[in-house]
DNA sequence: ATGCCTGAAGGGTTCAGA
């Protein structure tokens, strides 16, 4: 089962980048956020691209900022929109949407964004993470939580620490926050596997910073230790950053071992071999 | 560089993003 995560900064203006993607990388099921779409205009603009496709997919938006979506071709069921208990700033906002798909337990996340240390912004986004903590410690089975966090784990996940120094996304609260998801626990299946490259998913619009590779890593794949078990692959798909209208994110691919029909099921340990 | 791009809503500009 292939397993991705995009930040897509506009779903109805990434359309042109999204569709060939979807058909180049074939993913199986799809985390989108910051898709900046009612759900009524989401499916009036992919319903029939998406079917087309064979994906099925759940919603969870709103009409200027934010926005949540699965997309999943080997199922899609007990779908959770939303965090009915969470914060909002003031309002509840579109940020998570949970569905099962082929046995694995998927979560699309949009953490808010903080904006400046110590704001009402980032102690929404802490209270945020903490309320997403709660949810997920409820959660039994393999299980992935796909998104934009909004935290650069470690410092080797910004391109200059010193030029965060003082910022969002590096403070030791929003990396406490971030820690104890991974108590849970759930494995970074990306620095897992690439445990000393420089891998960003991020890179700033201005100034030429993609071109420079000066970027974040800030979109993650979490996984609990029954689907971390099964990661074959886990990569960031650069390309997808490149060329006319990218979004300012790339997405995250994680491919996971599953069985023929794309159920992920439990791990079976290999038959012991007959000694003679 | 103090938002250098990009997108959305709505109105002739402002807010948000990280």
């Amino acid at each position: 089962m292939r397993v991705a995560t995009w930040n897509v900064n506009s779903v109805k203006q990434r359309l042109p980048r999204l569709l060939p993607w979807l058909d180049e990388r074939r993913p199986d099921v799809v985390c989108l956020q910051e898709t900046k779409l009612a759900d009524d205009a989401f499916t009036a603009l992919l319903a029939e691209p998406l079917t087309a496709r064979g994906y099925e997919f759940a919603a969870h938006g709103e009409s200027r900022w934010n926005g949540v979506a699965v997309l999943s071709r080997v199922g899609l069921a007990d779908v959770v929109p939303g965090m009915p208990d969470g914060p909002g700033f003031p309002h509840q906002e579109a940020r998570v949407v949970a569905a099962t798909c082929g046995g694995l337990r998927v979560y699309s996340v949009y953490v808010p964004n903080g904006r400046t240390p110590d704001s009402a912004h980032y102690h929404y986004k802490l209270a945020w993470l903490a309320a997403l903590r709660s949810r997920l410690a409820g959660e039994d089975g393999p299980l992935v939580v796909c998104g934009d966090v909004n935290i650069a784990p470690a410092d080797a996940d910004v391109y200059d620490p010193a030029a965060y120094a003082g910022h969002t996304h590096v403070t030791a609260p929003e990396r406490a926050a971030l820690g104890r998801l991974l108590d849970l626990p759930l494995r970074d299946v990306v620095r897992d596997r690439w445990p000393d490259e420089r891998v960003f998913t991020y890179w700033d619009y201005r100034a030429g910073m993609f071109h420079q590779d000066l970027g974040m890593r800030i979109d993650l794949v979490l996984a609990s230790p029954a689907a971390a078990d099964r990661v074959v692959a886990a990569w960031v798909d650069r390309h997808a950053r490149k060329g006319t209208g990218p979004s300012d994110h790339a997405p995250v691919v994680v491919d996971l071992d599953t069985a023929p029909d794309g159920a992920i099921g439990p791990v079976v340990p290999p038959p012991s071999r007959p000694r003679r």
